[in-house]
DNA sequence: CTATTTTTGAACTAAATAGTACATAAAAGC
DNA sequence: GCTTTTATGTACTATTTAGTTCAAAAATAG
């Protein structure tokens, strides 16, 4: 950032909020659990002493990586929305993920959601953080709703807050689904219902 | 078992089918990984050497569980089927899981399904089980679906298999929304997304 | 009663894990 | 230049993990 005030002491050899981004990628590939300092601090480009001066902990870089994630996604949607229109924003979405099974036979899936069955239970502060992320997402959803219904894209007239979570529970589904190995045409059809509910 | 050829050498001083049983509540309450052959043993009640002997290793043992999983599911489900009917253990099924989170604040999830999440990418012979251990349940709940249909409860004309495929995304959905941290209501119209589709 | 077979308990192993300690390096302030 | 401050590289620690070793125990077969 330009005009930060110069601080004393050796300079950091590595861009925080970059490393913040690898990070965030790292976990969103390998999960919680499964990603270890041996082989996140690599992927970061740093030492561990550094990463421990800078981030405290596995526990508190990941919830900075949930909040980064958040941040991110919600903008990446906005621009989306703003090139595809409300309603095809949400449909595209469904379609990314099937997309995605269909050209590599995996899915990576949502951070959050990912995340929300690693720690529930287990971490409870993140799992609290989970629940206030995935809000921001319910809110979001809603207010594209809302805007397709008011453009006249989708003629439900239940309430938007309804349709975006029968949605958001319709995409998370799909994750799972796919993850217990379903075969492609459940997973298909499933697309068919979500487009349905979007009418 | 009565009329067992008795075998030579010093006798099992555990029974293997109840061990396998203590063996598949423990996973299915702390998932694959949280479970440390530390904390099972003691739960199965059995010493490592046994285990060993018996069970050959951690991912043998939970192969035998998760096809365990499958037949008590299924056969409990058959039960509550003759006792209630087809649609209405379909409605149950999501049911039982928004009760559970009523009365316990948590929930334990479908075992297959959280092993899903968890194997994927990551023990793929597991990952292949879950998938087959999981098509048992889609054909089972289509055959549900086809009975309902059959007997009037479902007037809903669209193929079994769609209707089962839709139900189990929602309900994996309902999973992962809940283990997200979403608020009640939102949980709560799912369920009437569910009902609406078996109408 | 002895040989054979199988099970069991206790102690051990090798690898992986998150996190620490500390000396050294590199900057700013004066 | 000297001091203060902050960042880094290397080595270490304590714990937990799945899995092994092996001698002793408990049964049957003859």
């Amino acid at each position: 950032m330009l005009f930060m005030k110069q601080t004393r002491g050796r300079p950091k050899a590595f861009d925080e909020d970059e490393a913040l981004v690898l990070a965030m990628n790292y976990f969103w590939e390998h999960g919680y659990d499964d990603t270890s300092l041996d082989n996140l601090l690599p992927a970061m480009g740093i030492k561990k002493s550094s990463f421990y001066h800078t981030f405290k902990s596995k526990e508190a870089l990941f919830s900075r990586v949930l909040d980064l994630y958040r941040k991110e996604m919600l903008s990446s949607l906005e621009i989306l929305k703003k090139q595809v229109g409300a309603k095809q924003t949400l449909i595209m979405m469904a379609q990314m993920t099937i997309q995605e099974l269909r050209e590599t036979g995996t899915v990576k899936g949502c951070l959050m959601v990912n995340s929300g069955q690693e720690c529930y239970k287990k971490y409870t502060n993140l799992s609290q953080q989970i629940a206030e992320e995935f809000d921001y997402f319910y809110r979001y959803f809603t207010s594209l709703v809302k805007e397709a219904q008011a453009n006249g894209d989708i003629t439900n007239t239940k309430e938007a807050s309804v349709i975006a979570g029968r949605f958001l529970n319709m995409i998370n589904g799909l994750l799972a689904t796919i993850q217990a190995g379903a075969p492609q045409v459940l997973i298909d059809d499933v697309f068919e219902q979500i487009k349905e509910l979007l009418e």
